[in-house]
RNA sequence: GUCGGCGUAGCUCAGACGGUUAGAGCACUCGGCUCAUAAUCGAGUGGUCGUCGGUUCGAGUCCGACCGCCGACACCA
């Protein structure tokens, strides 16, 4: 049977409504859940949306609605705009489903019964919005330091995680896993926060009502992270369907932004040991995109939205930038000139101008029919290189570098056209031989690409006259040189990716 | 304050384990080509690798100090 393949983006808080920062996780998360079907492994690729906590009740309240009313309008959001996005997700899961809420429940049972729940009073400066609790000493004038707004004495009991106990078996667990989290300095910054200590946590809620009850104690809800992070183990069939649990578990790739590290390389990696449960394999964090050197928010009104971009630059245009322009892992910097620079090198003038003067060529000189490559064609080697170098970096977890081997061959087949300047030449078996190269070239480019660029690969696919589409090939076997069979008709259509003007 | 990260060509960034003339893309300059979306190909200009000091036969690459920027610091999607 072949490989399992499990990739999770974070579930995203229904109180935002969908911006460019999710759709990178999530763009990311699709283009290598493609390339591993491209491999041929039993891919599961899992998002959603998390719409438990104080925050949806109270916004709910503002807005006049229901907490799940609320719910299902930003969900729904952000399925429209996966959807527009082209992303593949097998599933999506909401943590106010009945089968998360259950999985919730057998999930927390299971960590209580094993003796690591406890009770305890939790008291202190609550600000609702934050849904934190604050020490005297980081408030600011008595105010929350980031809402500016006063804060709450609020005092309850609480269930307790003893967090406290995982201290040396997360050390353990991370020094058996060496590739646990990537990429390296973020596993440092792990490892950090769990030398400094770590302290019992609250894990669950009386002073709200909107979220998964605890089942030993009714009258309780779980604090949302508790009941949000078990979504990647509710989806794939956790205290219901254990043999496709076990398939998928641990070899799950968790995508998640810097800012949510703590949650998931800390607490939940205890929380699955605490359950009887190994770790997730492999925690990939990425930094932020920021506009303009800072941070995207709400307040700061610098917040971008995929629509706007997509309307320019295209469904691929857009999967392409967010993939090629940004290395997974560091912080990025968005700007609208350097994705107008990058669009109009790399699609317009690399790729799709191949297309365009290879089916030109063909067209005048080959009456429109592809003729097959040359078996000895010096592109040959640089194919394979290229898929080696995809492969390895797909696996290391570098999109960016991934695309970057690709239009290696690009830039290869453009300059084997420049050198033997097939426009001069009679029809014959020198010409054939070339521009069934330079096919055969777009005929690799369009399977190692189409997971960042799936529907342009497609339609380059059907103008080479292949049949199917790319992602229905298999890789390594598909990108062996010589796949173009000759004998297609090739055409030339419409510019892929027209070129835009610079901004002013 | 404590901990962590970053500082490499005009711009964006690559550069395990220290080792011949420090790389890529973009931009720029020159030349070629004209099949192509004024696209493409080739060559080239351009860096005392934040500063100072140390270890070493040899250091962006290790150690120390300093300067600058950023993040985390316990429940801030």
């Amino acid at each position: 049977m072949s490989n399992p393949f499990y990739v999770t983006t974070p579930i995203y808080y229904v109180n935002d409504v969908p911006h460019i920062g999710h759709a990178y996780t999530t763009v990311t998360a699709d283009a290598l859940a493609r390339w591993h079907r491209l491999l041929g492994d039993d891919v599961f690729f899992l998002t959603g949306t998390d719409e438990h906590g104080l925050k949806i009740q109270r916004s709910a309240e503002a807005n006049g609605m229901t907490p799940l009313e609320q719910a299902d309008a930003t969900s729904a959001r952000f399925r429209e705009v996966w959807q527009m996005l082209n992303i593949s997700n097998d599933d999506f899961i909401r943590t106010t489903e009945p089968r998360h809420i259950a999985s919730v429940q057998t999930f927390m049972q299971s960590i209580f019964d094993n003796g690591f729940i406890r009770k305890g009073t939790y008291s202190g400066q609550y600000c609702v919005p934050c849904e934190a609790y604050y020490n005297d000493d980081d408030l600011v004038e008595g105010n929350c330091p980031i809402h500016g707004r006063p804060v709450e004495w609020l005092e309850e009991d609480n269930w307790f995680f003893e967090l406290s106990k995982f201290e040396q078996p997360l050390l353990d667990w991370y020094a058996a896993n060496p590739d646990c989290v990537h990429p390296l300095g973020k596993r440092n910054e792990a490892l950090g926060i769990i030398k400094q200590g770590l302290e019992d946590v609250s894990v669950s809620r009386t002073s709200i009502s909107w979220g998964v009850p605890v089942p030993w104690d009714e009258g309780h809800v779980f604090y949302v992270w508790y009941d949000a992070l078990i979504n990647y183990a509710t989806a794939i069939g956790y205290g219901t369907d254990t043999e496709r649990f076990n398939r998928f578990w641990p070899a799950v790739h968790q995508l998640l932004g810097k800012d949510i590290l703590r949650f998931h390389c800390v607490y939940w990696p205890a929380m699955c040991l605490a359950a009887g449960l190994e770790p997730p394999a492999r925690l990939g964090v990425h930094g932020f995109l920021l506009v303009g050197g800072e941070k995207m928010s709400k307040t700061r009104l610098n917040q971008i939205f995929p629509a706007d971009l997509v309307a320019d630059f295209g469904v691929d245009g857009f999967r392409y930038h967010f993939l090629r322009d940004n290395s997974f892992g560091p912080d990025g910097d968005f700007s609208y000139e350097s994705m107008v620079t990058r669009y109009n090198t790399d699609l317009a003038n690399n790729f799709g101008n191949l297309l365009s003067r290879v089916a030109t060529v063909v067209g005048k000189k080959c009456d429109g029919i592809g003729p097959a490559p040359a078996a000895d064609s010096p592109l040959a080697e640089v194919a394979a290189e290229s898929l080696r170098d995809a492969s390895a970096a797909w696996e290391a977890l570098a999109p960016s570098a991934a695309l970057d081997a690709t239009w290696r061959l690009i830039g290869a087949a453009n300059a084997h056209l420049e050198n033997n300047e097939p426009w001069k030449m009679e029809p014959g078996p020198a010409l054939d031989a070339v521009m069934g190269d330079a096919l055969e070239v777009l005929r690799i480019v369009c399977i190692l690409a189409t997971p960042a660029m799936p529907e342009t690969c497609a339609h380059v696919w059907a103008r080479l006259g292949l049949a199917g589409t790319p992602d229905e090939q298999r890789l390594p076997e598909a990108a062996a040189w010589g796949g173009y069979p000759g004998g297609l008709p090739v055409i030339k259509g419409d510019p892929l990716f027209p070129r835009m003007s610079p901004p002013k």
